[in-house]
DNA sequence: ATAAAATAGTTTCACTTGAAACTAAAAATA
DNA sequence: TATTTTTAGTTTCAAGTGAAACTATTTTAT
């Protein structure tokens, strides 16, 4: 077997890269990480969020999104305000400062996915997405076999 | 912009799930972690090689790679020589024991590559393999340029 | 209503990580 | 040849990580 034709580390090699790169677009500007930027563009999307929930939208464990909405709060890109339905709860809106930045880094963002994906077709960029798409779903259905 | 619909999010959750998926079949089982596995396969494919060449093919850093030769020469899976042409180099090749671990492991990590791909058609598959191809080398182009 | 179980979020702790500094050897240059 | 630069690999250090334990609250079951 050649790890090279060897589809984990196609994609954990291919991820790496992509993040690494992008990462340079914020951190090195913004001094943003993943993480941060992860919460600030569903928070952009949506306001008044929990914790939990963009636990779930993140992908990311509660720990990391815990810590992330510490440090987002304590750089005042973030509020906060009580949950009434749920005492252990806050809801999680951006700040002024918050919504520029997260208007400052994401058309940087997206300009670098367009970069990305230009040495592709069309119909190669949707057939990309269908396969994650459905590769998303089988890890998902494999895993939680074991 | 939707993060869901962000290609550097769907590969960053997509690749680590499946590393995680698949680092159960290895680390739960045989205790080897993900860096100690690529190694293994690459010694595996062709023994012989020194850090730097593994360094390269495994597209981890040095220190990493450094730190894997130390844990799985400790644990005897791999056996270095001297580098008559390089005193700094050493070559590394497996050990009878380590030769063993992989050819147990490496039928599992096939497998679950098999499990994951039956998702997709055969004219998906290779599409998909020619787009993440293009992909990593558009990324290369295009960090290389920053 | 009360006790038990589940849930939201935080903290602790032991481990991993990679940048930067380092050592030793090799290659390039003067 | 002597000096400088580069390279292979290691160590150090400061930061990031997540599993497990924890607090506080809510839900479920009795």
């Amino acid at each position: 077997m050649e790890l090279n034709k060897f589809l984990p580390y196609q994609l954990s090699v291919l991820s790496n890269k992509v993040s690494a790169g992008i990462a340079k677009y914020y951190r090195q500007q913004y001094n943003i990480s993943v993480s941060q930027w992860r919460v600030l563009a569903l928070l952009s999307d949506k306001g008044n969020q929990t914790a939990k929930e963009l636990t779930i939208k993140s992908q990311m464990d509660k720990v990391r999104v815990s810590r992330t909405m510490k440090s987002l709060e304590e750089r005042n890109f973030i509020s906060q305000q009580a949950c009434q339905k749920d005492k252990r709860a806050r809801r999680y809106k951006l700040t002024k400062e918050g919504d520029a930045l997260i208007n400052e880094v994401k058309p940087k963002a997206i300009a670098f996915e367009k970069r990305l994906l230009e040495t592709l077709s069309t119909n190669q960029v949707e057939e990309l997405q269908n396969c994650l798409q459905a590769l998303n779903s089988q890890v998902d259905k494999i895993t939680e076999e074991i």
